[in-house]
RNA sequence: GGAGCGGUAGUUCAGUCGGUUAGAAUAUCGGCCUGUCACGCCGAGGGUCGCGGGUUCGAGUCCCGUCCGCUCCGCCA
């Protein structure tokens, strides 16, 4: 006798006996027949109790949906004359001969064939929700991906290194969850955003190649792509560069990918200076599945007697800039309304627009409330340049170039969704040559773009300290579909380089000590040149799996309060629990 | 911190200009039918219209506040 989920029960078992256990998924009486259809992870199969089976029928009758049976029987192929070709339980079914009801059920709180729920009575009724086939394909695929990401590490020498969970605050990145500490009344620990620091400290202990599937925690608000706890396949290697770590992670992405759907990547992965993505496609991290890219129009406008155009194309941080939609010109006034409102969002003021009527006539032939502000020759100038043909329209972005970068950047995303123009592919991306400095406004101070351990590609201290805004980052980003999957760097190995990176930062030679003393004192042990990437495994999967947030592909994610509706977590403390933290919760008055 | 959308039966939704007893499908329960698989047929039960306040003769519907969910901006080195 063998046993077997459901779903693995096919036509070389005929005349076999099997066990078989599973959720009801429905069930029904015929002729005094008694149809069960069995339901596990691995699929549905449907069980059949003649009249004479009497044992199992008399348990049979109480059968209802959602109970959990144990059934042995054996497999036999339908009776003939009962093929019908909408049957979805297979051309074989079960015999039942003895029936054990291993639990009984309540009636579930939502249908499980229902597509779309209400996600607060999915995350509330998480354990059956779960239930549902597609869940339970997406938990496979993140099981296989975690496994096939092992074996590909294990096989080329990376260890599984774990690394703690409480650990110090950090200054600079995300809010941090804190956690009091009882025996050092006053202090908290920091749950890590990443283990970053930790997996340099590993690369200075001589553990050349390090992974972890590991959890990372940021207090920071809530999207459909990011949670306060999500997880990270983190690798950090020695005695490398960013030529050798990117051939592997594209290698190992690459033979994931092929494993786990049957997808070829291409190889190599196509690779992007970071201010190309930013120019082309407004975004550092584009989906290459749209074809549309943003035309460069700046340096036509700037003597143009339109301010709109002229002050941005006058203004060094200024922009303009076209987006070609072809056939675009059915574009009613109400969806264009929409689309002005859309780069709103992104602080665009209006969005200009062209339509080509036709192209012979000149001006005639186009329809626009700009025209009028532009001189003959400007409008060949865009015509040309976007190359538009009769039924196209041309959008406008002109602004600050952040603002025409992020605006027309969403637009493009936008409008390629909204008229199919996303190309069904998988588009892998390394974006490279990341500005290692930002400029921050608000705080008047220079910031790290990735972060302050990646190393720049300027080494001379002095050199580095007059220039931050033309260093680039050592950092490489590997992006899919517009998402950013991975990211990572060269990290900063010498003392003195890390100290010019933190007075760049504003980090002064005290603070430095205090909040990251232990890495610039470890660093001074020898520390060899290492490097390293983090993958976003959530993301990853979401993106494989084609679910629209990596909450489908989290067992128990949080809502957008960052709350969970099944445990209602997070609860308030008891008093106990805080007198020996030493913590008083202050009363909040409520403002009238 | 901000913008948008939503909250009506267990579930998914409809509900007109503010007007009589708030509907449908599905689920549940009962009966019938009986190789069915979204079975079919007949019947029944099922509602704090998120919550609080206001306008009104009258509010699911209009107004204000609030809570919750989702999407997005800010934020996320």
């Amino acid at each position: 006798m063998r046993s077997h989920y459901c779903g693995e029960i096919d036509k070389k078992l005929i005349d076999q006996q099997v066990i078989l256990c599973g959720w009801v998924h429905r069930r029904r009486d015929h002729g005094g027949i008694i149809f069960i259809d069995l339901r596990d992870r691995e699929g549905t199969v449907q069980i059949v109790f003649d009249p004479d089976v009497v044992e199992a029928f008399a348990n049979a009758e109480k059968v209802r949906s959602e109970y959990v049976l144990k059934i042995i029987g054996k497999v036999r192929n339908r009776p003939v004359g009962t093929e019908n070709p909408n049957i979805r339980t297979g051309e074989i079914e079960i015999l039942g001969k003895s029936l054990e009801i291993l639990n009984t059920a309540e009636t579930p709180p939502f249908q499980l064939d229902e597509e779309e729920i209400n996600e607060e009575t999915r995350l509330r009724y998480r354990y059956i929700d779960l239930r549902r086939p597609i869940m339970q394909q997406r938990f496979q695929l993140r099981a296989k991906v975690a496994k096939i990401f092992r074996r590909f590490l294990d096989d080329r020498g990376f260890m599984d290194i774990e690394t703690p969970m409480l650990t110090k605050a950090t200054p600079e990145g995300a809010r941090d969850y804190l956690v009091p500490s009882r025996t050092h009344q006053g202090s908290f620990f920091a749950l890590p955003q990443s283990p970053q620091l930790f997996k340099q400290l590993l690369m200075m202990s001589g553990m050349d190649r390090y992974y972890q599937i590991v959890r990372c925690f940021r207090d920071e608000d809530l999207r459909a792509d990011r949670q306060p706890e999500f997880t990270q396949l983190d690798i950090e290697m020695s005695f490398i560069d960013e030529t050798m770590l990117r051939n592997l992670m594209e290698d190992m992405i690459r033979h994931t990918f092929k494993e786990a759907l049957n997808v070829d990547l291409p190889n190599p992965f196509p690779t992007m200076p970071y201010h190309e993505a930013i120019n082309r496609f407004g975004s550092d991290k584009p989906d290459l599945r749209i074809s549309l890219e943003l035309i460069e129009l700046t340096d036509l406008m700037k003597s143009v007697d339109f301010k709109v155009f002229s002050a941005p194309a006058n203004d060094p941080k200024g922009r303009i800039a076209a987006l070609l939609i072809p056939n675009g010109g059915d574009l009613s006034r109400k969806v264009i309304d929409e689309y002005t409102q859309f780069v709103g969002i992104y602080g665009a003021k209006g969005l200009a627009y062209i339509k080509i009527n036709e192209i012979a006539k000149g001006k005639e032939g186009l329809q626009s409330p700009i025209l009028k502000f532009l001189p003959d020759e400007v409008v060949k100038g865009i015509l040309e340049r976007t190359k538009a043909k009769d039924g196209d329209v041309i959008f406008f972005g002109a602004d600050k170039a952040k603002i025409v970068n992020e605006s027309l950047g969403a637009l493009r995303l936008k409008i390629g969704q909204d008229r199919g123009l996303v190309e069904k592919s998988w588009k892998p991306l390394w974006v490279v040559d990341f500005p290692m400095f930002e400029w921050d406004d608000k705080e008047n101070r220079w910031a790290a773009l990735h972060h302050p351990f990646t190393s720049p590609n300027i080494l001379d201290a002095k050199q580095l300290k007059e220039n931050p805004e033309t260093a680039l980052s050592r950092a490489y980003d590997m992006v899919l579909n517009g998402s950013e999957i991975g990211g990572g760097s060269i990290r900063i190995h010498r003392t003195e380089l890390q100290s010019t990176v933190f007075d760049i930062l504003g980090i002064g030679t005290e603070e430095a000590q205090q909040k990251f003393g232990f890495l610039l004192d470890a660093l001074k042990y020898g520390c060899p040149p290492h490097g390293g990437i983090a993958f976003g495994l959530d993301r990853l999967i979401m993106l494989m799996s084609g679910a629209t947030s990596i909450r489908d592909v989290i067992a128990f994610p949080k809502t957008q309060t960052a709350a969970c509706p099944l445990t209602s977590a997070p609860s308030p403390a008891n008093e106990m629990q805080l007198r020996e933290l030493n913590l008083r919760l202050r009363k909040v008055e409520k403002t009238a």
